[in-house]
DNA sequence: GACGCTTACGTTCGTCGTAACTATT
DNA sequence: AATAGTTACGACGAACGTAAGCGTC
């Protein structure tokens, strides 16, 4: 047995069971790739894989056991090679970060410099996606931390932990009458065509939630998954637009009206999600304790080595 | 980095940083063991050891961070295998179990006796040590599992778990004063020589507590580890004893009489011990439940996979 | 001076890639 | 017919063991 074998039969489980994929993707033949998997299986005493013919079809019941104990190997063998970068230069590195456009766009440019200030040696990565591809980048390895708020629970393999809490806003052009409702109420927003994020998206589900409960059908015009987006095709006044608190600036938006509306919605946790038992790097902590400075090194160490405990914030 | 390389660092650590032992436990050379650890720590880029001229000393830092991520990686290994075996040969394979005396002697009997007959082909292994050996034994995986009363939890990397209560009798010779006192107490028996279990043994503890929460001395005569020994000197009638009271039988003990003592002491709770994330074959989780009806599979296997938390019984 | 780690070197075994073959869709 | 996995074989490289060298205790 050896972590090639290991790597190898993860990597073909994670390309749907073709053999060829994992091959290519890990920069090696296909035959090799082959070859390895049967050796392991062969001194393991189990199939892995359950073959129609010469095809995989589908992975057998010790074969997912097998899987999921490769890959939490692959994960350990991942945190040596962190250990190793940490203690040879302990300033310089690499930081990737999966995150919602909302969040890269208004809640990190603040945390981001800082950081960069305090680290100049490593170099950041910023990886977009919606929910969900954040979280698969986490536990595939190619991000360190997800940050985003929605959905990101869920995943057993996933420590989350709450950052930052936020509510939403409704803008709209500037003389437009939502503006001037005293107080604000969902009735009077259903009244207009709405603007705002695609489902399964930063706290799209808190919205839904809040018309839902009151009977009420909101016009959706339009969704997207960006803010910047929606913004513009509010102040083209197609809509008013239901938008993160934090993604109005006055000083920026003039060409926008703005009205609080934190009242109406139930509010929204941004979570960062790290890899269960990963060993991270000085200046990941770091970065974290920036973006919510209750989450000190010790607490985030003692979220990802025990259990599923939630924290709260 | 392979597999071997981190075989050897840890078996190096466990051998008290003596490469030569280290190799010849792992039947290979010691050339070869000095050289597959100099090369992880160079790709690794730290040095795992500290070197004084050609003389290993100490562990460093990082040493630490990669000693702790190995051996969790070999604990996996070690899974895997299990995987193997389980699914080749359900019902066939090896129990190591390590415990102390008292439960081998008298608890275990009549679970191992149906346990043999359940599974014919599962080779049963008792050792036999002091609560801290049987941790020991399951840590560095020559058990699977550790069934001992006292010092059992406080180990970081075990998972343990109640199985049964328990408490003491008095046994003395037939005709012997004491075993007319009605009730018995503390102070009665503190009017004579004592025979009981050793320091840190058995639940030694409890004894010690109840005696000083009266501000009584016994006089201890005598300590054993074993039941047996402490029953024989009683029956020489060098003094009393105290005994768990699962270690009097009166068919077999008929040259001792035995007076109930449960009243004097808090109960000792015997707990089972495993390997965190360890990967068990089905017949430990039978064997388990054989010993302790109330830990079915599923609460074993939340235990394992889980953080720190602790059943109570 | 004895013990213990490292360096040097030759052999062996394992791994990888190419090419040819076979099965599935 | 095209795509996907296996078998066969040859080349390269890594790991191991022996023997000699060098530092500590």
């Amino acid at each position: 047995m050896n972590l090639q074998q290991l790597r190898y039969v993860h990597e073909v489980a994670r390309h749907g069971l073709n053999v060829s994929d994992a091959a290519e993707a890990l920069f090696t033949s296909q035959p090799g790739v082959s070859k390895q998997i049967r050796l392991l299986e062969s001194e393991l005493g189990v199939e892995i894989f359950v073959r129609h013919g010469k095809r995989l079809a589908a992975v057998t019941e010790p074969g997912r056991a097998v899987l999921d104990i490769a890959s939490r190997i692959l994960g350990e063998i991942d945190n040596l090679q962190q250990v190793g970068a940490e203690f040879s230069a302990e300033d310089a590195g690499r930081l990737s970060i999966a995150t919602t456009h909302t969040q890269a766009r208004y809640a990190l440019p603040p945390v981001i410099r800082d950081f960069m200030r305090r680290y100049p040696h490593v170099r950041l990565e910023l990886h977009q996606g919606n929910p969900k591809q954040v979280c698969e980048m986490v536990l595939d390895g190619s991000a360190d931390l997800a940050i985003a708020t929605e959905s990101i629970a869920g995943y057993e393999e996933l420590v989350t932990l709450p950052c930052r809490q936020w509510n939403r806003c409704v803008v709209a052009t500037p003389r437009h009458p939502i503006l001037r409702e005293q107080p604000l109420t969902l009735e009077a927003i259903a009244r207009y065509p709405v603007i705002t994020y695609d489902d399964a998206f930063t706290g799209r589900g808190q919205i839904n939630k809040a018309f839902l409960g009151r009977g009420l059908k909101p016009r959706i015009v339009l969704t997207a998954i960006d803010s910047d987006v929606i913004k513009t095709y509010v102040a083209m006044d197609l809509g008013i637009g239901i938008l993160a608190r934090m993604a109005y600036d006055p000083a920026v938006d003039r060409g926008l009206g703005m009205i609080e509306a934190s009242h109406l919605f139930e509010s929204s946790t941004t979570r960062i999600g790290l890899r269960r038992r990963a060993w991270l790097r000085g200046y990941v902590y770091a970065f974290i304790e920036g973006f919510a400075p209750h989450l000190a090194r010790r607490m985030v160490e003692a979220a990802l080595s025990g259990g599923g405990e939630d924290y709260q914030l």
